[in-house]
RNA sequence: GGAGGGGUAGCCAAGCGGCCAAAGGCAGGGGACUGUAAAUCCCCCGGGCUCCGCCCUUCGCAGGUUCGAAUCCUGCCCCCUCCA
């Protein structure tokens, strides 16, 4: 992504702002704002509970960007004040209200990640709690009359729950508008989000509007698919990539995607145009998937560390060498081990039952060589190269006894 | 406040006195095929024991009945629906 601030026209800016998100409302209001020449301000929420940005994340990240190469003020809400409440849906029990600290500490971390992506000189990260911890209870009684329960029911997922009896607590109602007071707040002019946010950033020109402002202009990028192909990413799915994973980790879980889902990817990603992922279409999809790994892991670890996660995928999967980083255990010189043993030792397996299962059915590897006998007893006296089903290695040296 | 339904392995979901470590599905793991893709096929999927068998822990929690309980009884906790 350049780092260069264009001048460009309104329209022009409109055409890049518009390039891969699924609405804009309005979209002759974005123009209107956009003629005013004043830089905007971009407002987008993050959740402060999982301190750990992905993929999914960086597709709203690379718009904020965009509008920041365009002149413009991004600026993000921590929903410190959110997280420190609990969480709204009552689904996740298992999610108990952070603490202040460790609410401002993922917060750190959070803003260190999004600056791979933003650029920290435009942007500007407030907390919600400064706002909404104030408020008393006659605010939030204003506030709260500023919209009907008719309303809030347009929204697909309390419409649904509401319909079928599933129940609605009364404070899921204070989410969405609190999060428009957000707006009001930061006198927002444009706010980031998923798609799956279009009702709530709906409420914020509602509310803004209330509150006498102008309204702010709604943009809502699609939600990137995760590496199981089905989900969105998301880290309780488990089917994410973080952008502060090892380069050759990263390389390698773009690689799984399927082909599929690697044009998404490509899209929401990555600069190229239409034209060039077009191209890319013709060649061989292993080709293409290559390619984008390699940008993806550029982008987060550099040209160098992409280069060599790249050599290290095709020399490993392609080549099937024994990759030289695989952690690496010592064990006594001499000492005999059963392989089921030496599995849970090395942490390649969960459990003995797990790692005798994995062995019977031709799992394990040593030296090249399958070993089919959980039972079997091997002494350490050389270096053993280990792997365990096809993603899995170690390495064992014998250490002498002195 | 009243009536009814339910809590089973990571999730969904059968089972309703022994043959239940508990059907089936999903997720997951391993293998084959490949491009570590998808699709497909095969195997596995609580833990432990050198293991064609045995032992331990598990069916909301705590007791009880029984030779024997996920299944029956009692109490408790939690969830849901309908009525008020």
């Amino acid at each position: 992504m350049s780092n260069q601030e264009k001048k460009l026209t309104p329209e022009e800016q409109l055409e890049i702002i518009k390039r891969g998100a699924v609405d804009i409302i309005e979209e002759e209001e974005l123009l209107e704002k956009l003629k005013r020449g004043k830089p905007l301000k971009v407002k987008a929420g993050f959740d402060p509970t999982a301190p750990d940005l992905h993929l999914g994340h960086v597709v709203l990240l690379r718009k904020l960007r965009q509008f920041q190469d365009l002149g413009h003020e991004v600026v993000i809400i921590i929903g410190d004040f959110t997280a420190t409440i609990g969480d709204p849906t009552g689904r996740n029990e298992t999610r108990p209200p952070l603490s202040k600290e460790q609410v401002l500490e993922n917060a750190k971390t959070y803003a260190q990640q999004a600056f791979k992506v933003l650029n920290p000189e435009k942007t500007r990260l407030v907390y919600n709690s400064t706002w909404l911890e104030k408020m008393t209870a006659r605010d939030i009684v204003g506030l709260t009359s500023k919209y009907t329960v008719a309303r809030m029911l347009e929204r697909e997922d309390f419409a649904k729950r509401f319909k079928e009896g599933i129940p609605i607590y009364i404070h899921e109602f204070l989410y969405p508008l609190f999060q428009a007071y957000d707006s009001v707040a930061v006198e927002a002019d444009v706010e980031l989000g998923g798609t799956d946010q279009l009702f709530n950033l709906l409420i914020g020109r509602d509310i803004q509007r209330e509150y006498g402002q102008e309204p702010q202009v709604c943009i809502t990028m699609p939600l990137l698919v995760g590496l199981d192909g089905v989900r969105k990413m998301s880290k309780s799915y488990g089917n994410y990539v973080g952008i502060t994973e090892e380069p050759e980790v990263m390389f390698g879980k773009i690689m799984s995607i399927s082909d599929q889902l690697m044009w998404e990817w490509y899209k929401l990603l990555t600069d190229f145009s239409d034209e060039e992922i077009e191209n890319l279409k013709k060649g061989h999809p292993r080709d293409a998937k290559l390619l984008l790994a390699y940008t993806i892991v550029k982008q987060f670890h550099g040209e160098e560390a992409a280069q060599r996660a790249k050599e290290h995928f095709l020399k490993t999967f392609s080549q099937r060498e024994f990759p030289e980083n695989a952690p690496v255990y010592e064990l006594p010189e001499g000492q005999k081990i059963r392989l089921d043993e030496l599995l849970l030792k090395l942490k390649l397996a969960p459990s003995k039952k797990e790692a005798q299962r994995i062995i019977k059915g031709g799992g394990l590897k040593i030296n090249g060589q399958k070993r089919t006998n959980p039972f079997e007893e091997i002494e350490i006296n050389g270096e053993l190269k280990i792997q365990v089903g096809k993603k899995k290695f170690a390495r064992v040296v014998p250490k002498k006894e002195n």
